[in-house]
Formats: C-alpha cells, structure tokens, sequence
DNA sequence: TAACCAATTGTTAGCGCTAACATCTTGTCC
DNA sequence: GGACAAGATGTTAGCGCTAACAATTGGTTA
C-alpha cells in the first residue's frame, strides 16, 4: 500500500512542508496542538469552533499548506461531492455551453463535474455511467431521455439523484430539464405557415435513430396536418451531424419535389449543407426556399443568407440543472421535478 | 459516519441487489466463498487467480451487479486513476476537441477527466489547481506555459505530473505538448511574403494581456524584420475573442494605415470580425486585403470569402498529452518531455 | 451547594478497499 | 519420503478522514 515512508519520531511533521506525500490532517492538527477531530470541524463546521482555536487551526493549515484529501472526505462521509455529466458531444458549441453552466453552477457550491461524452451512442452512455457510479458520484446529468433500459435500472436502483437535459418526458427518471422537441417543430410549422410556405420538407436523422429529431419531424408533422397540408416530405441521413451526408440528401430531396418552399432541419450543421445544395440547384434563399434550422451554432450568424433557427437556451438549462441538483443534495430550496426553460426562434436571413 | 444499516445477521449479503446502498466487495467475497482480498485480486490482477475461483468470482459479481468503490480503492493505493484539466473555455472547437482528444485517450486506460475551464484568468485556474490537487488528482493538463507562480510552486511541490499543452516553452514545469506560437507569427510572415504583400497589420490581444497572442505578433514581427518591411500595424484589443471589439479596433486601424494589404488576426472570432471591417469599408478581401485567421473554427469554412487559416492540430495535442501521462503514470513507454505538434496553413479564400 | 446546561474539545471506530506478509496447497526432485 | 519452490489464498493493518458519542469546562439555576 506503499505507506508514507519515514513518520517515526515524537512528531509527524517537520520533513512535511518541502515535496512528496501531501500535509496530512494530523500535522495540522500536531501543529495547531488540537485532535484531529478539531480541525475538521474548523474546516467544516467552523462556527462549532472557538475563535481562537480556529485561527490557531487556520494559520497552522496555511503554514503547512494543507490541502484536505477529498477521497478519505468522500470514504468517511459517502460523498464525494462530484457530479457527473454525460453530453453527446463537447465539440457542438451548444452542449459545451450547456456543460458550463452545469460546471460554474456546481463549483460555486463545492461541487466538481466529471464529463463524458457518449459520441450519440447508448452503450457508451451505459458504460460511462457505470464508471461513474464506480466513483460514487452525487448526481448523474444526462443528455436526453432515451437510454438504454439497463442504465435505467442501474440508476434506479442507486437512488442517484438524476437529471435528464435537452429534451422533455412525462416520465423522467427523477428530475428533467429541457424544452419540448416536439413543440419546436410545431412551432416550426407555425413559423412556416405565418410565411405563407405550404410545402413543407424536413432534414434530419430518422426518427428510429435518432429521439430527440425525430420528435422535431413529428411536431412539424402535427402542424402540417392541422394546417391542413401535405405530409412534410422528407430527407433522412445517416449521421446527422455530417454536412457532406445532409448535402446529397438534400439535393436528391429537391430534385424529388421541386415544389418544396420551407425545409427544417434537425440541427444547423444540416441546414448549412442544406444551403449549399440550394445553391447547388440555383434556388433562391428565402425566396424559392425557406430553410430553417435548429441550435443556433456558431456557424449560424456566418453563413450567407445568414441561417434563421431556433435556439435552445443551452448555458440555462445547464444553470438549472446545476440548481435541481444542488437543491436536492443540499437540501437547498424545493426540488422541481420537470423544468421547461422553451426555445426561440432567430430570425436572420434565410427565412 | 451514517454507516449502513442492518447489516446484521450471519450474512452480510441478501438484502442486497435492490435498492439503496451499494454492493461491497465483502458480499462480492461472501458469495463466491473466497476472501475479499482474492476477489480484489480477481480484479485488479486476474492472472494470480486461479481459473475455477476467477469465474466464481465473476459470477458473484454479475449476480450482484458489484461496482467497485473506486474512491476506497484511491485512498487504500493512493492512486486516483482522475486527471485534470483546465482548459480557458470549452465554448470554442478546438479547445473542445483537445479535450476529447484527451478523455479518449484516458479513458481507455482507465482514466477519468475532470474538465474546469479558467475563462482565460489565472487566478481562476489558480483556484482550479488547488481545487484538483485536493482531489488527489493522478495528474494534471494546463492549457498554455504561464501560469500563476504559486500555482507552479504548489505543483512543483506536491509532484504531480503536469503537461502543459498549446504552446511551447524550454522550461516546462514538467512536460509540453504543443506547436510555437512564434513559429506560427513567423509562418503568417512568410505566407504574405509569397503573397508579395509588403504592408502588415496584426489583430489581437495586447501581449501583456495575453502571452499566446503574444507570441504569434512577435513571430509576426520578426518575419517582417527579416523581410526587410515595416514593422506590422497593431490593432489590440482588450477581449481576445470579442467580435465586437475587433470590428471597431479593424476600422480604426483600416483607417489609419489604409496601405495595409495583410491582416494576420489572433483568431479565426477576430478574423470574422476584420472581415466584416473590410466589407463596410469596401475593401476587396482579399484582393486588396490578405487576411489570415488563427484556429480553423467551425465558422471558418462558412464565411464570405471563407477563411484562410492557422489550423491547430486540437485533437492530436489532447491524444498526445494523454500519451504522455499514461506512459508517465503507468510505465507505459517513455516519456517525452517535449512534443511539438506543429500547425498547417488552411488555404481557403481570404488569404 | 449540588444539579444542570451549553459550549467546546477529545476518543473511538469505522468508510471500502488493498499492500505486505503469512499460510496453505500441490507438484517436483533427488 | 522429505525438502523445497511456485502458486493460490488468507490475515492483518492501515489509507486520511469524520459520525457518534464521551468528556471536560465554566457558568448557570434551584
């Protein structure tokens, strides 16, 4: 177990302070002339603590550098005080910014967060949060509400606490926080309907392989229907993410139904591949075609027509998903168990 | 200590398997008959067990749906298996993608990352560090070679492996992975020289503000030196990455030097903005104007005209930091101290 | 004055795991 | 058949911290 070599002698201290082994809370206490006992109470209860005691513990931790070891706190107390988030993907600004607002909002509160991405993939979801609940995490963030029964279960039966972002459920694991993708294609229909478009197209992944646009496609669905028009025509990728895949559908999509005036598409790396093939086919944007697309990416404001979308309020549903599970770890204030922060569409250029 | 309750009974097992507390390597060791210091070494060391055991081990394991406690096992070996990381942000791709690179690489051998982002502030990541270390965190990942002084003492002391990544510097606290920020400024001089361009102007942070910055003007500089020209036209401006405050700085500088026939700009955010600059003045980019940006974001490939760029090689920086303290950490090969990386012009339309 | 209380500090016994050493097999060799 | 080695497993004692309870102090109160 390699044991801190060399703490013979009257006292424990002295060859601390230099390199190596880190101070321990013994010394501090040695050197403050206090129990150990003491010291952590002045470093976690402090007002249980005279004062004078506490500035003999603080100078002693000050002098000796001291640094609590958080792996003996979370084995003696049961918690570790990090909290684990699972996105599909750090490289789309959205998640990365919903991944700050999680991360500021614990720090702030003494929490840490460990990230994993699961790169749109259930089973490595399911292995990352089995590796998370092997470190005893407080809480599990996860993107999504679809997931593999077997995580599910795994969770459920934990008891940790759980959030599920970036999308809507009636029948959460425990606690959500999200807007409804199927409103932001119903709102999506609308916005087409308020521009006076009836044929309408969608982009996106299928809705077996992909949840959260699939539910985009049915909303949009559910609006032409009330509207009294055709069906959207479709386009479904592969990988929705991938420019290059949108682009050849796109193109095999206008080719089969010239008549389309309004495209949505599932996420804007979509709908500027989507743009091109437009061009491609000399289509006037917004005139001939609208194109609409969804999370504001960076790329968005760059494009040219500049890509009108909805956005997701990504860094503040990371906020409130940071302040659901303080809430509930630290007893800090009632625990919302569905939270519905909506979305908004950003008019630029394109529709 | 709220130890767990009602572990009575001459079995420790049993009420297991449902719900609440987790299973323990003790039940783990009870049902497969064995005592739990085999059932640890059927984890950690399965070759020293002997077959028929192993399996019985596994079984028990299976059945129980035992996860190890990783924190008691960090306090017993004194070994984490956690690596920090503090990037400035996570909001831009390639820093994002340097992280990816590093939690792929990581956890494939076990590895977790802890991600904390500095907001380009030193003091933060000061508090970052201090926060990591008291985690006991195997190994830490610093993004650029100047930090806080106490924070290198403080590394320095405890001698936790470091790699500094983004930047190189001959005196590393401990190991770099990297590309030359003024190699980099050199190669931007050196472009424009092919381009024939005799008039340059450099966009970006003021060098005390921001040393990578920095590094790249005085590369800049150097190569006009060299070239025999005028030393670069500066446009500094007080948030690196604010495209706002490049605009105006760009039309100042536009104005005030209207020979200027190269711009190099600190990123690919500020070349957005010079972009723009020129457009409003109507100034033919790059006709009359060459500008180069630094990063290859996501937005780069979708301005008009798209932009000619320094391409940081994000991932590989991440993959080969993670290389490189998995050999220090677990032997696994030996341990450069030095990695350049290097960089690539991304020739697009701009420049 | 004795009983009592609150405030402060100390003592003890683990949290769940594993290093180091001890013990027990089994097989091999002369 | 006894000595010995190698392999497999068990025992013991912590890692650094904190919950629960115990003890001490000084100041009340009846």
């Amino acid at each position: 177990m390699s044991r801190r070599t060399a703490t013979s002698g009257p006292s424990v201290l002295q060859d601390e302070a230099k390199r190596g082994a880190p101070v321990r809370l013994v010394e501090v206490a040695q050197l403050a002339g206090v129990s150990t006992m003491t010291v952590s109470r002045a470093l976690r209860r402090p007002e249980q603590v005279a004062p004078a005691t506490l500035r003999a513990v603080q100078r002693a931790i000050t002098q000796l550098g001291y640094l609590p070891d958080s792996a003996a706190s979370a084995l003696a107390t049961g918690r570790s005080h990090i909290v684990a988030a699972i996105v599909p993907t750090l490289m789309n600004s959205v998640y990365a910014s919903t991944v700050h607002g999680l991360a500021s909002g614990l720090r702030r509160n003494g929490y840490e967060l460990m990230i994993g991405d699961s790169s749109y993939d259930r089973s490595t979801e399911s292995a990352l949060v089995r590796s998370f609940l092997g470190r005893r995490v407080d809480a599990i963030v996860l993107t999504g509400v679809e997931h593999d029964p077997a995580t599910r279960a795994l969770l459920a039966r934990r008891e940790v606490p759980v959030v599920e972002i970036w999308d809507l459920t009636p029948k959460p694991i425990d606690m959500v926080v999200g807007f409804s993708n199927a409103a932001a294609g119903r709102e999506a229909g609308a916005f087409f309907t308020t521009l006076g478009r009836q044929h309408w197209g969608f982009l996106g992944a299928s809705p077996e392989r992909e949840a959260r646009s699939g539910k985009r496609f049915r909303g949009l669905s559910e609006a032409a229907r009330a509207a009294g028009l055709a069906p959207p025509v479709t386009a479904f990728v592969e990988d929705g993410m991938s420019a290059a895949a949108g682009h050849a559908a796109v193109l095999e999509l206008l080719d089969a139904h010239p008549r389309t005036d309004a495209l949505f598409c599932a996420n804007d790396a979509l709908a500027t591949a989507a743009l091109r093939a437009a061009a491609d086919r000399g289509i006037a944007v917004p005139g001939s075609l609208a194109i609409l697309g969804f999370g504001d990416f960076d790329v968005a404001a760059h494009t040219s027509p500049a890509l009108t979308t909805i956005r997701i309020p990504g860094r503040q549903i990371g906020a409130s998903a940071a302040q659901a599970l303080l809430a509930r770890l630290d007893d800090a204030g009632p625990t919302p168990s569905h939270v519905d922060l909506g979305f908004e569409i950003v008019r630029r250029e394109s529709a």
